[in-house]
DNA sequence: ATATAACTAGGGGAAACCCCTAAAATATGA
DNA sequence: TCATATTTTAGGGGTTTCCCCTAGTTATAT
């Protein structure tokens, strides 16, 4: 038997995931939260499998909930339920750890699938969110591939240099494992300092992981 | 019209992707290669819309011929094609900048729709590849996440000096900026030394940056 | 063949790092 | 609520690292 707690202040909408899951007879539903304070409190007191849990909720909002939940019971299983199909909201909900995510103009067949797949740990997304997410993920590697572009004429040398320096070595430790001069070491800095355009170590570091120019 | 060509090095697919291409009137394919060389050797002379790219060519693979085609002709679009769903492929040759990824054994219907889709400039992959590429995300932010959690007591004023530091502020420019004795953002730094397990500045940025402990 | 870039290295000064102490302000917990 | 812990503040003083400048030698490419 799954346990469901259903967190929704719009007590039609969780009226009618209810009946939905009435229906099925290895379902629960074993408690509803209007608010996300709400959920916290339940749950000191409550077991459940899964969470359903708008992203919009009032007093604390889902990614919130999300969050603090996991922190304190990392076996429930968390589907987000929204009517914003917004890229900021999935990504920031699926970070703090929720399994899935669905749209609230999701059918019941579908619910009860999510459901399904989400209490065996896999992750579930409707179509919809997943195209969404997709679409964030482009824009990311676009923009990583024009920085990337952007500065690529370092050295073999130097290359070794930083990847060195990122591993937290000194210049000391690194002339010794290069065999070359500590001056040399710092000549070579700079000289990443000056192609990479940063001002000091911390820039060069930031640059460098940003740029993803190792490897 | 829409220019195509198809690199592939198994010639009976490559014939039957024409012929699938042929029976749409805006559909035109103006080119065939049989292995990675071939597809840069065939740019140099001509110009096309949309390059149906195997991801496993001899000579030159996929990826590398995505990579150095955008470098010399960004405006063609690229849709990789693959008998394999594997996460790494898709993974890489997306990085390169490819716009789809569809698989072998995609209908016609489907490969149409996935040109066109591309064409426009926009993003497609097969519904299978999308469920590889998601599975692929949500391991990694799994990952970020057990990060995160490693690293969580550093105090406010630590993040704002940490923040700094990351910009690329010398510690005389976060006290003027703070309003605090140069003395003090140095302490500042030593506990973060310390708190955050860092040898130096160079691991200090690495590890902030690698658990994302801004924001 | 001759620039251009890479690798090497040193001098000098500034910045960061490291050890310490220490007081006031806040938080936390029992 | 009161004691304890943490945070924020700040300094002294010495060591190391970093950063800038110059400069010679070797690859590399056009």
């Amino acid at each position: 038997m799954i346990k469901i707690a259903i967190a929704d202040d719009h007590t039609m909408f969780v009226d009618g995931i209810e009946s939905i899951l009435q229906k099925e007879d290895d379902m629960e539903v074993v408690g509803r939260c209007f608010d996300g304070e709400e959920v916290i409190h339940f749950l000191k007191s409550n077991t459940i499998d899964i969470l359903l849990l708008d992203v919009n909720l009032p007093k604390m909002n889902g990614i919130e909930v999300c969050e603090k939940t996991l922190a304190k019971y990392p076996n429930v299983k968390i589907l987000a339920i929204s009517m914003f199909n917004e890229e900021s909201y999935v990504s920031e909900i699926l970070n703090k750890g929720a399994l899935g995510y669905i749209l609230k103009n999701t059918g019941r067949v579908e619910l009860i699938k999510a459901i399904k797949t989400v209490n065996t740990g896999k992750s579930y997304f409707s179509k919809e969110v997943t195209q969404t997410i997709m679409n964030g993920l482009l824009k990311q590697r676009k923009k990583s591939q024009n920085k990337k572009a952007f500065y690529p004429k370092i050295s073999k040398r130097e290359k070794e240099v930083l990847a060195l320096i990122i591993q937290e070595h000194t210049t000391q430790e690194i002339a010794g494992k290069l065999f070359i001069s500590l001056k040399t070491v710092e000549s070579h800095r700079s000289s990443l300092l000056a192609k990479m355009n940063a001002r000091n170590t911390a820039g060069l570091v930031r640059i460098a992981l940003e740029h993803k120019m190792l490897e």
